[in-house]
DNA sequence: AGCCTTTGACCAGCG
DNA sequence: TCGCTGGTCAAAGGC
């Protein structure tokens, strides 16, 4: 109950919204709208900061630690594309006190045109630029090259490391969607990159023509139009210009929350020295391959990753026990349990009609190492759907022994029983066969995944699997628990991040956990102790204090 | 035969 | 105590 009371998991989808645009509502559960500027809200309206902005980022150092997102109910919509005539142009009301729309200030500053963020409690502006197009003297390598982009040589082969070998990729623009996800170095935010849900394409219902997730039957309207020509296709996907379009619309709000937090990080973060390698291995990390980008990004700069992708899996074998219509979500959930014998670890799925993954939230942390591949249930019994959840969150990682601890140190039992906030994840690997994407992430240093875990009021990410876990802790107390239940922790990184050295950890870790996963999150802010993450089309905030 | 999913029922927590 | 809700159990059936 903590983890829901405490900060709630939301799963923006794809929905219309008063104006009956249709939008990638990040909605965040906040009470109490703080004095403070979020960070999130800071670069989601305003990408590309001037110096003003920065500040805007910066503003959660005032030491309103506790603020927090989780203060500011924020939405980001993502324009659809589709309403030709009323392109969607999300925008964050809060900002929007501006007089210019964001997707104008975007353009002013940037020089392109991006989806509006919308705020709760915004103003829909009539602006609109359903479209996220990146202007040809700005590359969208540039726009991640963030210091904190790490070269992750630890980092286990996955798109956004480099290391994955994109097998049939031809395409050579590949590296605006290979940038890896920036992170912050500021002291205190980062962010996550978003990654293409591409993975929504993959599901069965994709191969049947079914609209994916985003794209519900009832919400046509949300279609984008996209165009996937340039995208590379997927083995399993085919030609799905619906799937292309949905991957489109994530794309069009990840690269805006990417774009604005890089912006804000830029100009924020030079701390990171560490991270100063970064830099190199962003071009080869893809992002999921077809993330098709919107018309304009598959046209130039994103153009399609991975040329053959298809649905990770996370290496471990699950086991549903039920399943059940939960009151708050559209979907329904699914329970799993991992089939180890000894192994306790469990998780939630959401699941939209069309097989997307909305949500997964992980319970416990394995405590065995990942059954080899071949050993996989290649699908004996029934398979609820081809975007099985060990399909959806396969590990990037290569490097880690399966264990959920780094280190092979076994996870804190205190710990495995809590709920993650799991993160959908997606990898696409170019070899064309499974694409896995697995929550865990690589990480020698980091034991934290995408998924957020909650304890006790405090949520920290772990990496469900277990696997790598690349921490990034959240949590609102810190306790010794959280620490040793994390490989980061028992890396000492328990203690708070106040010192220089932690931050460069942190940023370390940060970076392993992004290089693991950037699909999944879209933004993180240290600060603000929050996080924004994208699963399966939609993006879910969480917010806790945030420990490293 | 083994493993899995499905699904209604049961249980526990909470207001 | 009741009702609601979420999580789990377990029989039935499929592959």
């Amino acid at each position: 109950g903590s983890c829901d009371s405490h900060f709630s998991i939301i799963s923006p989808r794809f929905h219309a919204e008063m104006d009956g645009h249709t939008h990638l509502a990040m909605e965040w559960k906040d009470q109490s709208p703080g004095p403070d500027c979020s960070m999130l809200p800071s670069f989601l309206t305003d990408p590309f900061p001037a110096d003003p902005l920065v500040e805007d980022c910066d503003g959660g150092n005032d030491g309103s630690e506790g603020g927090g997102f989780e203060r500011h109910g924020l939405s980001v919509a993502v324009g659809s594309p589709q309403e030709e005539g009323k392109p969607v142009t999300p925008h964050f009301g809060q900002r929007s006190s501006s007089s210019s729309s964001l997707s104008e200030r975007m353009q002013a500053r940037a020089g392109f045109s991006v989806a509006k963020l919308s705020m709760p409690g915004s103003e829909y502006s009539g602006a609109q630029s359903p479209y996220l197009t990146i202007p040809p003297g700005l590359s969208p390598a540039s726009l991640l090259e963030s210091p904190v982009f790490l070269s992750n040589a630890m980092g286990q082969s996955s798109p956004t490391t480099g290391k994955l070998l994109m097998l049939g990729d031809t395409n050579n623009n590949n590296n605006a969607r290979l940038e890896p996800p920036s992170v912050e170095d500021g002291p205190r935010a980062f962010s996550f990159k978003a990654l293409d849900l591409k993975s929504s394409q993959y599901t069965a219902e994709g191969k049947k023509g079914s609209l994916p997730n985003s794209q519900h039957p009832s919400a046509p309207s949300r279609d984008v139009p996209v165009k996937t020509e340039t995208n590379i296709q997927t083995t399993t996907q085919g030609a799905n210009p619906l799937g292309h379009l949905n991957q489109a619309q994530l794309n069009n709000g990840q690269d805006l929350m990417k774009r604005s937090y890089h912006d804000c990080n830029n100009k924020r973060n030079r701390l990171a020295a560490d991270s100063a390698t970064a830099g190199g291995d962003n071009n080869a990390s893809p992002t999921p391959p077809a993330t098709a980008v919107d018309s304009e990004a598959a046209k130039g700069d994103y153009p399609a990753a991975v040329a053959t992708a298809a649905p990770a899996e996370d290496g471990y074998s699950w086991r549903k026990y039920g399943q059940k219509q939960v009151k708050h979500s559209e979907y329904p959930r699914s329970y799993y349990k991992c089939t180890h014998p000894s192994c306790q670890v469990k998780k939630k799925v959401e699941r939209s009609h069309e097989g997307h993954v909305t949500e997964i939230i992980y319970k416990g942390t394995h405590n065995h190492p990942r059954p080899a591949a071949q050993s996989r249930r290649p699908a004996g019994g029934a398979q609820v759907h081809p975007f099985n959840d060990a399909q959806m969150d396969a590990p990037a990682d290569n490097n880690n022994n399966g264990y959920g601890n780094a280190g092979g140190s076994q996870p804190n039992a205190e710990a495995r029983s809590l709920w993650h906030a799991g993160v959908a994840v997606q990898d696409w690997r170019g070899d064309g066969l499974e694409a896995t994407s697995p929550p865990s992430v690589p990480g020698e240093l980091c034991d934290s995944s995408a998924s957020m875990q909650v304890h006790d009021g405090a949520a920290r990410f772990e990496s469900p699997e277990g696997g790598v876990d690349v921490t990034s802790a959240v949590s609102d107390e810190v306790d010794g628990d959280d620490r040793v239940a994390h490989g980061s922790m028992s890396q000492g990184q328990g203690a708070a991040d106040t010192t220089e050295g932690d931050e460069l950890e942190s940023k370390r870790r940060l970076h392993n956990l992004i290089s693991a996963r950037p699909h999944h999150i879209c933004s993180f802010h240290q600060e603000r102790k929050m996080c924004v993450l994208i699963l399966g089309g939609r993006m879910f905030q969480e917010a806790g204090v945030v420990r490293h």
